[in-house]
Formats: C-alpha cells, structure tokens, sequence
DNA sequence: CATTAGACATACCGACCAGTATGTATCTTT
DNA sequence: AAAGATACATACTGGTCGGTATGTCTAATG
C-alpha cells in the first residue's frame, strides 16, 4: 500500500477516464502533435506505465479521445438539443445560440475541436480523417434531417436541397468559430454568427 | 571554387526566396510545428548555415513565409480579381470559381494556407496571430468593400450591413474549404461553394 | 594590398519526446 | 494456496529537432 494508487476507490477505468479528459485539454490547447505525454501525466499524475498499459500509442489514445470525448462532446451540445421541438429554423438558432453562450471568452480562442483536429490531422493521418468525417457526417445529417422535417411540414421552403444546405450551414458554422478563434473576440463570433442567421431566416418557408 | 554556391549566378536573394517557397510547401503541408528545418533544407539544398544567416530562428521564418510569400499569394488570388469590374456578386461568384478551379484534387486536401496556420498558431503564439488577422481583415475589407459599392450602386440591397456580410461570407468560405479539406473532396467543395452561391445571390438588389 | 563584411558550410550540442524494458503490487481464477 | 492476469511504477533509450560555434570562401572597401 501507499506505493500504488488504491485500486478499491480508484479503478482501471477511472484512470483511464483521467487520461482521455487530460488529453483531450492538452490537444485542444496545443494540437495533437504537440500535445505532450508528459504534460498529460503530470496533469493526471499518471504515470508513464499506467498510460501505455491504457493505451498502446499516442495515436491511440488520440483515437480514443475523439471517439469517447468528443464524440460524447458533441452528442450532449448538439444532437441531444436538436430533438428539440418547434420550428426547426428556431430550434437550430436556439441550439447555435447556447453553443455560443458556451465558448466564453477564454474559449473561443481555442475553437472547435474537431476543426481543430481536422486541420492539422487529416492531411498526415487516415485513422483521424475518417473519424472527423464521420463526426461531420453526423452532424451534417442531423441538420438535414431537421431541415427535411421542415420541408415536409411546410416551414421550410421547397427548394432548397436539404443535405447541400446543411453542408453548407455546418461550414458556415465552422467559419464562424474559425475566424472567432484567431481575432480572440467572441464578438465576432457573434456578428458572424448574425450573418448565419440572416441566412438561415431565409430558409423559412 | 565549387565548394561554395556560385554567387554571380545565384545570389542570396535567390537563396532567401527558396527557403521561403520550401518553407511554404513543408509548412502547408505539415504546419508550421511539424515542418522540419532538415525537410526544407533538404529541397533547397541548402545548408543549416545558410538558413540561419537569412533568419534568425524557425519562428522569423514562419513570418517571413506569412509576410511575404502568403501575402503575395492572397494578393494575386484574389485582391487583383477583385478588382474586375461587374456587378459585385458576379465578381465575388467569379473569383470564387476560379479559386476553386485553383484548388484541383491534390491540393484540396491541404486547405487554406492561411486558415491552416490561423488553427494552428493562433492559440500559442501571438506574433503568427496578429499577422493573420491582418491578412483577413484585409480580405475582408476586400469584400466589404464591393458590396458597398453595390449599395451606393443600386446593385445590391441595402438592408445588410458590408462588414457583417463580409465578415460571414469569408467565413463561410473558409467553411467550405475546411469542409473540402477533410472530405478530401473537390466535389464537396463545389456543392459547399453552392451554398455560397445562393446566399450571395440573396443579397442582389 | 589588407581588412572587413556578407554569404554561406560543417560539426556539434542539449533538450525533449515517444516508446520500452523490467519490476511490483493487487485481483482473479483454479 | 499457487498461478496467471491486471494495473500500474520507474528507469532508461534512441532518435529527432532547433539552435549554435566556428571555419571558409568571395566581394567590396579603404
């Protein structure tokens, strides 16, 4: 006793939970590759063993962290809200609202981190691409399908394609945040976001 | 003589520019942290000693790569046609066009050179995110500019305010391209580019 | 002609970092 | 109770990378 951590209170999966929330603060400030081991088990006081018994390379545990965090992540910020009822234009603004309420000052000049993790990683790494894709593919199919909703009730004009207008709102989206994060002024991401919802009132039927 | 480089033929402007074009490729393809000084030394041929005499550290080089050869290319691709005379969202459409033709399948998937870098070093260096503001306050302007004249012309409606539009629609296209990028799809940056498209026209008087 | 400054070239260094080898304490199974 | 298996802990290694110290060749300058 004393030596090793008490496995009666703090189990294998605690410490692995510590490991993927500390990872995934240090990718989101510093990006994967320069994220570092050591500040992650300095964060944790895990130690070096404990994190390779855990996960069997770095890049594993970046895998980990976007399909268990941030997968969750955007799960309980945007598609949980989603289901929302009500007019889907004023669902989605009521849900872009909170989001923006959510990155705060200090935040925002971290961005998103999917984006995040998609610039940097996409291009040098598949096991990544694919993951984002599939998060993108996610969150680009649950605007579509409030978007069809929409049409098929009849607050949503007709004209629009429903998947190519959520593409499009997604990346908008994920403009908005990007130019927010480098100005470090969560103003603009307001303004910018006034802009995306002048268009989506546009989409009202 | 044939130990050192040829001076007559080859002086250190020369040398300078290819460090800066070399710095360029390694650094939109890997980003500024994992692009190594060894991989652009190597393309150059040019030695460590070298490189150092012309900058002063990697970092100097990082701006100088922003500062000059980015700037540049912003200004061709895109302050110069800008500059085309037309109705402002015929322009816009244009440029955009031909941007996208710019971006052939290879390319795609290294995004936006500056919107790469803004992901990337905004958050941990300010030097970098200043430099880059700048650049897209710039092209901002660029934009805001036109549809101001569009106003004063008649030819665009007069309910939106130029910076806000502007701010969005630059947005917007680096959400495109983002989205592209990761998809590692041309296709997707067209149909994004749709989305755009749409909305531009919605801002036709 | 001597000196100096510019433009490199070569060799080396210390820091850091992902990953590993090995040891040990605890839990589970037989 | 013996024997794995699990869950760590500690110490170390090999490689890479940015940066530097120092030397050398050439062109300009006084």
């Amino acid at each position: 006793m004393g030596l090793y951590r008490n496995i009666m209170t703090s189990d294998a999966d605690e410490t692995r939970q510590a490991l993927l929330e500390a990872a995934y603060e240090e990718i989101h400030h510093y990006g994967f590759q320069a994220a570092g081991l050591s500040a992650i088990l300095e964060r944790t006081g895990v130690t070096k063993g404990a994190l390779y018994h855990h996960f069997s390379s770095k890049l594993r545990l970046g895998y980990a962290v976007l399909d268990e965090h941030i997968a969750h992540q955007l799960e309980t910020l945007w598609f949980t809200p989603m289901r929302q009822p009500g007019h889907p234009i004023d669902v989605l603004a009521e849900v872009i609202r909170q989001v923006g309420e959510h990155y705060r000052n200090e935040e925002i000049a971290l961005g998103c981190p999917i984006n995040n993790l998609a610039q940097e990683m996409s291009p040098i790494d598949d096991g990544f691409r694919r993951r984002i894709d599939n998060l993108y593919r996610q969150w680009q199919e649950s605007i579509a399908n409030l978007l069809a909703k929409g049409q098929r009730e009849g607050s949503i004009i007709d004209s629009i394609d429903a998947d190519d207008t959520a593409l499009f709102i997604l990346a908008s989206l994920e403009g908005c945040m990007s130019m927010a994060k480098n100005a470090q002024s969560h103003d603009k991401l307001m303004r910018c976001g006034q802009g995306l919802m002048s268009y989506l009132n546009s989409l009202r039927a």
